[in-house]
DNA sequence: CGACACATGTAACACGTTACATGATTTG
DNA sequence: CAAATCATGTAACGTGTTACATGTGTCG
């Protein structure tokens, strides 16, 4: 839903044509995300069945081979919405990672430390990317890719905390086994008493402004 | 892809049938992500086209109603190299927020601090929301889902700084007014200096046990 | 003239999501 | 017996991704 709602919003401010808007979704969002072209002009296709954008009025520009859109006022409102309204991540997407270390804990015979271990390589590895990235971003002065690199720096920061705390978690309960399996397909299976602290959610002190 | 490489980490611990598979995956993922009966039986479907699994010799065992899944060697083999290579975010998932926020700061008469704005006050209500299931699942000494949710407030936060972080640069800037628009579709302008040093990138410090 | 950027589009396929259809078994 | 749960599957649709086909204009 990104690439309709990127559509919309760049042409709220403009009409364009296919080719153009995915030059400007890249420039303007870093080139981080490169958008195929193909996929430009089946949104807007989606877009035109939808009733959001319609083929703009060329009179007098002599518009021959360029297909431009424009809102329409379904388009505009939609667009409105978008921007008024949060992104919300009711049922957050599925993240591959979580699930990993999810299932590497509940199943027998998985090295849940080594995995553990590996991703976090990985991850530092993607964070001290991005941050040389950043450093190009900043020379060149372009804010939009800043903050997009910005924010995968935050993410993947916050995944090597998350991945320190399973791993600490871990240490305790290696110490202290206690049965997390539901057994054949049961329910919930009460065991042991584990953990009578728990860090994390109260991290929030930082973002108090 | 997850939902591929869950069925077959689960299969890896023995054979099942599609509706077992969901039951487990379920379970063992806190319930945090539903996932569609159906959905299960088309994954096995392609699944098995692709070699990855097959129809267990259910011989004796008098399965007349299930349908009985298990790995192949080329099934067994991919679920031990998900295990053992790291999850890689190269071209990492195309981000609605910092798309969003990214175009916010391009386009023209988008007033991004309220965007920014109401984006936290959202985010923050969904760390609140998942700090309080995570007490439920301390409480019902459930491990898997306590990391599940962990990982979901870590994100979060990381969202809320990230926010902040924008919210802090834009505050820098709306002083010393640059352009960041690349023009009607052009080259990314060569625009005033702005933001000597730049923060973010160098928050590692907490995560370096 | 040949290569490359501009410009539009189609086709095929992958995955995810929801809704629907069907039947067996358990249980109040 | 009725309702819920177990169990399997199909159909239709949405988005995203890649590859392909086609043609124009420009520039070395």
């Amino acid at each position: 839903m990104s690439i309709r709602h990127g559509l919309l919003a760049l042409l709220a401010e403009r009409p364009m044509y296919g080719y153009q808007l995915r030059a400007e979704f890249e420039t303007r969002t870093g080139s981080t995300w490169p958008l195929n072209v193909g996929q430009v002009y089946t949104t807007l296709q989606r877009l035109e069945r939808d009733g959001l954008v319609e083929p703009a009025d060329t009179a007098g520009t002599a518009d021959d081979q360029t297909a431009v859109y424009q809102l329409t006022e379904t388009g505009r409102a939609e667009t409105e919405k978008w921007w008024s309204a949060p992104v919300t991540r009711h049922a957050p997407a599925r993240d591959e990672l979580a699930i990993k270390l999810a299932l590497a804990v509940t199943l027998p015979g998985i090295d849940v430390q080594l995995v553990v271990q590996r991703q976090r390589t990985e991850t530092m590895r993607a964070v001290q990317q991005y941050t040389r990235l950043s450093r190009q971003a900043d020379e060149s002065n372009d804010t939009a890719w800043l903050l997009v690199l910005d924010s995968l720096v935050f993410a993947a920061e916050a995944e090597i905390r998350w991945l320190d705390h399973v791993e600490a978690r871990l240490a305790r309960t290696a110490r202290r086994p206690a049965r997390t399996d539901a057994g054949p397909s049961g329910a919930p299976a009460p065991t042991a008493p584990s953990s009578p602290g728990r860090p994390g959610a109260a991290t929030t002190e930082k973002s108090g402004r």
